[in-house]
DNA sequence: TTGCTCCTCACGTCACGTGAGGTGGC
DNA sequence: TTGCTCCTCACGTCACGTGAGGTGGC
């Protein structure tokens, strides 16, 4: 048996921080004297200190090295690879914040700026737009969200909304002339310039510093971009979720049908709620009570995300009863929608 | 002028954080009204407020978001390109660690090893010891640095030795078979191999489980390795210098041993210590007091890390009077020391 | 007895979030 | 007057590090 400050030497961790490892129920010792209080860790206690310390180095949540030393091989792996990916995320976000911090900064010092030119067919566009309008509101409280994001990256465009409770993701090609840009689209100019698109045919869109030009089926339209930062989506869009199902987009809605929703009000606003849940077997028993997970969404905004796929079948990833639910199209690849659950 | 509510909402900070970034000096308010404590920001400050957001947003520290908000476009530049590089060192670091756990998890359930066997040169070996022994010691409290690592990847062998005061790296082109490893390797073992290399040709080098083998020159020696996790060195190689100044190890030498070093003793050794110190024009311009920055190191480790380096010019990265001090040497890009410094 | 190691408990760090209890401005 | 926003201050979070003050074992 080795002493804390021997298992500290061993394992390349300190000595406080086995004491609060133990406190914190992560990691204790095999035996605790109960004259003295002194802590003594078992040899074979070793290979998982060692374990702990390679884990915390690399900077992994106390409750991830628990499901590390857990014993189960698989519930570690999960561990392993969410860990990974967070970081590997991370440095992508910071990539980019950080490209677009220096690109604020260079206009800082150089006001000047290049338009950006997007070509990209009217038909691309159109079902772009239709997967994710529903999902804005023009909310004078929160500008930032009164508008569709447009984010222009080389050979696409990508399509964001959100009112804050349910959030849906789009993209098209599209053909970049100028620098990358993100910008938000006034609701009212996005719904403007859907009748332009229904002749088909190729669209232009210039972003010229707070200006914005849409040329369509010979039609021009002009509008000013909103002049606020959009919310950070791309979190949202990173889930853990525990469960993943795919179901049809009419089977669910019939499920719906079934139960009588629950009214809800919220700030004035009555709203109906359905109450999705999971029996153990992962399946979607009924749209009522269930045993295992259950998950509660406005139904018209559930009703809305399902319409806007534009597909039936569907994929639907479910973590928790306060988690987000998402609703992905394996269809399209490209376009998903998530909801706020509303408190049980 | 904003209210702190309205410029939460235009910058995307809560109001909270904007509270906190006023009393930690990063973000304060253009005025502050005397009779009521409410905070008034100009509208020139929401720029800077949506910065500080996606910098926080990527995790960047408060020091170094000042940094970037200060005006200084060269500082902003160095704080972001720091942060990246942090953030990539991160990630990197992740991957092999989290490699090495899923190496060790496979391991308990499947204990069979298969040895790794590494092929190269005497005189890449030879001359990678010799520009790492000195910095190991026999410590019998520290056991795990009572030996040189060898780090054995596809197509080098990496060498580390430290006694805590000071650390060494060097690496050598080297032919691996079998899976990656690291391994301590006492210095005992060092020191009987080094002979063996004096006659040229390859050395084999074989690690199977605990067992280390080596044949050379049509000698054998086996030993065991030390069964320790290694100090994070990579860490330590990462320091952010303050001011880089290239000049020779003749040249240092001189300065050296024209001032009189003051004796310091740490736990009863008694040992010699020289002061670098910088003037404002970032030269050495002796080994006494200086304006400028100071470092304090112990001398006799300089000088051993200055004959280990096997060329006479060299590259010295001071970061302030408590950080490390580097040893580069250009001609062989892949060997460097570090020295810690002693209080003033 | 000395010196070392161990103990608990409290407080500090970092960048905030979350109340509690109270005030200011329309 | 009501409702909203703002204020300060205290405490919580996360994963420890750092003393203070005291005890256990050789």
């Amino acid at each position: 048996m080795r002493s804390i400050g021997e298992m500290a030497r061993a394992s390349g961790l300190s000595v406080s921080a086995l004491r609060f490892y133990d406190g914190a129920g992560v990691f204790g010792p095999a035996w605790v004297d109960p004259r003295s209080g002194y802590r003594w860790y078992a040899p074979e206690q070793l290979a998982d200190a060692r374990l702990l310390a390679r884990l915390r180095r690399v900077g992994m949540p106390l409750a991830d090295v628990s499901r590390v030393l857990g014993g189960d091989r698989a519930e570690a792996d999960l561990a392993l690879d969410g860990h990974l990916r967070r970081l590997e995320h991370g440095l992508a976000d910071a990539r980019r914040e950080l490209s677009t911090v220096r690109a604020l900064l260079d206009l800082r010092e150089n006001p000047m700026t290049e338009p950006t030119r997007l070509t990209l067919p009217a038909e691309g566009l159109a079902a772009a737009l239709d997967a994710v309008r529903f999902a804005a509101t023009a909310s004078p409280e929160h500008p930032a969200v009164a508008g569709v994001l447009f984010e222009a990256e080389a050979g696409l465009l990508r399509l964001v909304a959100t009112d804050r409770y349910r959030l849906a993701v789009s993209r098209t090609a599209a053909e970049l002339a100028g620098p990358e840009v993100g910008v938000i689209v006034p609701t009212a100019f996005v719904d403007a310039l859907r009748p332009l698109l229904a002749a088909g045919g190729p669209v232009e869109l210039t972003v010229d510093g707070a200006r914005l030009t849409a040329e369509a089926g010979g039609s021009s339209l002009t509008g000013e971009r909103i002049d606020q930062d959009y919310p950070d989506y791309r979190r949202l869009t990173r889930l853990e979720p525990t469960h993943r199902l795919t179901t049809g987009a009419d089977e669910l809605r019939a499920l719906l049908a079934e139960a009588a929703p629950v009214t809800r009000s919220q700030d004035g606003v009555e709203y109906p709620v359905s109450v999705l849940s999971l029996g153990p077997d992962a399946a979607l028993p009924s749209a009522g009570t269930g045993e295992g997970l259950q998950v509660r969404v406005n139904r018209d905004f559930l009703l809305e995300a399902l319409a806007a796929g534009g597909s039936d079948q569907l994929v639907l990833e479910l973590g928790g009863p306060i988690a987000p639910l998402a609703i992905r199209f394996p269809a399209r690849a490209d376009t998903f929608s998530l909801l706020m659950p509303t408190a049980p």
